[in-house]
DNA sequence: CGTTGTACAATTGTCGGACAATGAATGGCG
DNA sequence: CGCCATTCATTGTCCGACAATTGTACAACG
């Protein structure tokens, strides 16, 4: 054990009330994660690149490799590092999936509201598709017609329906091509699919569905801002009419709302 | 060990290409972090619950402690227990906190573009101070006020405009009362933090920063909120301009841009 | 030459046991 | 009844070990 005893040798203040509050002695494997993430985070370790071996790391940090390995847990957690192809550890940079099905289970977790993610959802899905008409990749228009020209095709099908639906919206969301935007969106849109598979069969409302992808395409396409803009708010507000109007309440939490929260949890990466 | 061969004893169709992949052989560590995560989410454990002893558990699972210990590793470092009390583990809910750090970290090492933050910052900044004309308490106008008072009182003090500057956007959005925004929020004010403490005191409009700030406080106390929003719209557009008129590229690469990112490492839970 | 098979070495996942430190609980003592 | 020392339980850490898996080197084969 090696001595901690002259943190405070310079501190010559007298022992008060509130000073020398538990002093933040970390466990060893604590360390260990705040040091690798540390090294990452400034750059000193790059996505790609591989990890000694844990027998090797554990004699240079000097602690049992029983204790890193718990470190590893923490860093593999975080998306820090992966089990390259041969099974060394290798850098990594954090995938957004993951963190967008934690932050999901954190919401529900926090007893979310329908409301909050409603407000949330109309303030951004209108302002992706203003950055989609700006910033879409023909690629990606590919895809949107694409994913269009199966919806119609797959009529009445509910279950292809939704599926479609939601495909669509995230296509906007990666067509606009804004990360930060795109993270706080997703877990509100897989929270919402429930709701949505349970709603949008019963409001009858296919065509102007279809109508509604329809404008937006077309506006994106043309590198229409506000036209995408607007024919997404109309098409959200539209929703959350046809939502309220079967009688839900916006402000009742995700847990007792009936919708099977759970399908939400961890898509496993 | 047990046989795991029986696993495709069903399947009889011929080994095509993209058949086979990776079966899902989760290593026990993986397993215990999965079953205790699903028991959490589906409120078979509730916040606050104490789970058993480590030795206990272990014995439950049929594992090693060891094992079982970095199973615990990642629940802790996915916020879903923590070490209570009497050291015992207990169930809990992952702070925001944890959250936003961990999304900030992510978007540092995905290159994201001070672009990518401003239009998303600009976005939802009017949106949370809409919300908070609507939902503010008398207690967190209260806190608003003492802000702009201290603000005011600061003078020249850059540290100290800055430091404020960036609570009383904290506050409007915590006054929102909105959490999926939130959560999307703190990342990119904290992205930003260094970037604002950088140009506020170059732009000599420490008078306009703070008119702003009044009318905004004075809009949410009327719950007046397209006025709210209007002022934190000009407010932050204000602010993108002095960024750009200091020759400040939006495109350029948050580690490339000389700011100390850095400073949005992990604060600690 | 490319492919296939085999033996060997390295590495991980898992295990059992062990112990010091530390906080909790208990009971004695004033 | 409250304070203090002791006991106890639990965690953090360590050691040593081993089977299974996988990479590697090399030989055999077409």
């Amino acid at each position: 054990m090696k001595s901690t005893l002259t943190i405070n040798s310079a501190n010559s203040t007298p022992p008060s009330k509130g000073m020398f509050g538990k002093l933040p002695v970390a466990p060893a494997y604590r360390v260990v994660f705040d040091t690798i993430e540390k090294l990452v985070m400034t750059g000193k370790l790059k996505p790609g690149d591989i990890l000694p071996t844990e027998t090797e790391l554990a004699e240079r940090f000097d602690i049992n490799r029983s204790t890193l390995r718990e470190g590893i847990r923490l860093l593999e957690q975080n998306g820090l590092v992966v089990r390259g192809a041969a099974k060394r550890l290798t850098v990594s940079v954090p995938h957004i999936v993951d963190l967008t099905s934690r932050i999901s289970n954190a919401l529900i977790l926090h007893d979310v509201t329908f409301r909050e993610l409603w407000e949330t959802y109309i303030i951004l899905e209108p302002a992706l598709a203003k950055l989609a008409a700006e910033n879409a990749t023909e690629e990606i228009i590919k895809k949107l017609e694409d994913n269009l020209e199966s919806m119609i095709a797959c009529g009445e099908d509910a279950d292809c329906f939704n599926k479609l639906d939601y495909e669509f919206h995230d296509l906007v969301a990666e067509a606009a091509c804004n990360r930060p935007m795109l993270i706080a969106r997703q877990p509100i849109s897989i929270l919402m699919m429930p709701a949505a598979h349970a709603i949008l069969p019963r409001l009858n409302t296919y065509d102007r569905v279809i109508v509604a992808h329809r404008k937006i395409l077309d506006a994106i396409r043309a590198h229409d801002q506000s036209e995408a803009s607007e024919w997404m708010h109309k098409h959200t507000t539209d929703f959350k009419r046809g939502y309220e109007s079967l009688g839900f309440d916006a402000g009742e939490h995700l847990v007792n709302s009936g919708f099977d929260v759970s399908a939400g949890i961890k898509p496993q990466a």
